[in-house]
DNA sequence: CTGAAAGCGCTTACAG
DNA sequence: CTGAAAGCGCTTACAG
């Protein structure tokens, strides 16, 4: 039914080892010899099988990427990152999520004792670090796009999330703000603690609400401040849906953006670009991040050593109307 | 190095063939052995390497997904919806772009022939049908999702663009609204042109003006209109950015929303909810189209006969602010 | 109920 | 420069 390198072998008069060898460009081949053999490998239309050559060599040439969801606002810029990159190298892509607790982590963990992969990138991995720690140890290479503050034992894609916050600041104090307030994500994570700690070291605050990256808790923030009187002349939101809900309570509050009141997020996903007025944000370099991560692995796979500090790329502010 | 089917073999004092039995659970094995083997699978961790149980049963348990875009802002909810119906069902899954042309196109086409998957969830082939088809053709599993009007020989999942476009007319129409203009999608797309049938079977208009899915079209729609001097009471955009680009200018241009004009747009992105003011729209189900898609994928895969006409999802209309 | 052997489609020492 | 043979880790008739 299928060609196989047997099928070439025979059509070209020659040994399947030394077809194995023309593809792979392995040894030396007589020219005349491997032209023919090339010849019939086009004429036939053989494609090697990739389990068999998989089997045969020990890999997959296929990395693994195990991400919580697919549905975040900006995952995909992380995936096309990923994917791009792994296709150029001619690697696929086998795609996992781990949203169904320890169900889900189980069949994961089995595929990597398959081998189905040769290597892994993960994206924020909730609770599954100690997990991932031990199939490390077990000899899987691995890279992590995290902005969680883990201090894993593989090598990591971060962000600058201290001078993304710092760069929020001086766009705020440059515009002559003074009393800014900060709605957070969840404390427990590094990039929102990163993200704090540098806005606060440009521009002092005591007006610091943890909220938890969603939008009502932007929303009530605000509106509670504001019955409560608290005066304030800026939001730095800890990302851009929380920014939605600031920008939306605002409004209904009868404040006005930014005249009275500028707002910053974090992020720049698609949306940023929509909300009323269109948001000045924090742009992290979603797609950069993806690209790096799979670089780094591809090459660790390549027997390149890995770096043992995160690799950190650079946030931008990205101004738009909600803070000119 | 890694634990074999040998070893177990070995360890539990029967052969290869008796180990294969039982993790297959095929063939009679007394209850005590299958016991015993069990007992040193668990005991050694043994994980049977899936490219050798591939060559061997000449199927990889992997479907592939080719998508023309991760970034597009529904993108997210199809591949969850794909991802979670194939993991479920212990499948691996492949994922594709094809965003280099003619590049990406024949890698995939490597791949296939490659025979790294069972079976191919495609997104909206661009220019790639033909080659899809001749795939199929060499006995290649496919399935569909499409909005496109392609009308393939392999079984598609689709939407109600016909229905959905009507419920919105039939929504303005309640409303009061009299003078609708359209604001279309490419109109070579079957989505665009069912879309618009149904909305003018219900809410006939000579206010139809072409456009390509971007938001500068739905922008530079209104403000030609407006400087022409054209009067319109409501506007149906084929998409949500289009229909955000159609409130920006509204906007911009004095007319309030929904107050002067209702806004209904199609799709339901993340973004919809964040717009001023939120977007009424015809909701696509696209994580129901993924996991529909997979799911047809896999009872194919599985052995079950495919409907041969396309199997149609329904649309659902969002009321939000833009018109209530 | 169980096993020896062939086979899936490759790669890779080894020998010439 | 080339090939016979073993091996990668499984499954599956076939025989008992």
């Amino acid at each position: 039914m299928r060609v196989t390198i047997a099928d070439v072998a025979r059509e070209a008069g020659v040994s399947k080892t030394t077809v194995s060898r023309v593809i792979n460009t392995k040894g030396e081949v007589d020219g005349s010899t491997a032209a023919r053999v090339r010849e019939v490998i086009a004429q036939l239309g053989y494609v090697p099988s990739s389990g068999a050559v998989g089997l045969a060599r020990g890999s997959s040439r296929t990395v693994g990427m195990l991400v919580p969801s697919l549905t975040w606002p900006w995952m995909g810029e992380v995936l096309q990152g990923v994917v791009d990159t792994v296709e150029a190298a001619d690697y696929g892509l086998l795609l996992f999520t781990c949203n169904r607790g320890a169900e889900s982590v189980e069949r994961f963990t089995s595929q990597v004792s398959a081998r189905a992969f040769d290597g892994l990138v993960v994206v924020e991995p909730e609770n599954t670090l100690d997990h991932l720690t031990a199939l490390h140890r077990g000899g899987l290479p691995i890279v992590l796009i995290d902005d969680r503050g883990h201090h894993p034992e593989f090598p990591s894609v971060v962000t600058t999330n201290h001078e993304g916050g710092a760069s929020a600041a001086r766009h705020l104090r440059a515009a002559g703000r003074t009393r800014p307030l900060v709605i957070t994500g969840p404390q427990d994570f590094g990039c929102v603690r990163d993200r704090l700690a540098g806005f606060v070291s440009v521009l002092p605050t005591d007006l610091v609400v943890r909220g938890d990256f969603t939008e009502i808790c932007g929303r009530l923030a605000v509106e509670q401040l504001i019955a409560s009187g608290v005066e304030f002349d800026s939001v730095f939101a800890h990302n851009d849906i929380t920014a939605a809900g600031v920008l939306r309570a605002l409004r209904a509050a009868g404040r006005s953006v930014p005249g009275d009141i500028a707002v910053v997020g974090f992020d720049d996903i698609p949306m940023a670009e929509h909300t009323e007025p269109p948001l000045t944000t924090v742009r992290q370099p979603t797609r950069q991040m993806g690209e790096t991560a799979a670089r780094m692995l591809l090459s660790h796979l390549g027997g390149t050593a890995v770096p043992d500090a995160p690799l950190v790329l650079p946030t931008e502010l990205v101004v738009r109307h909600s803070a000119p």
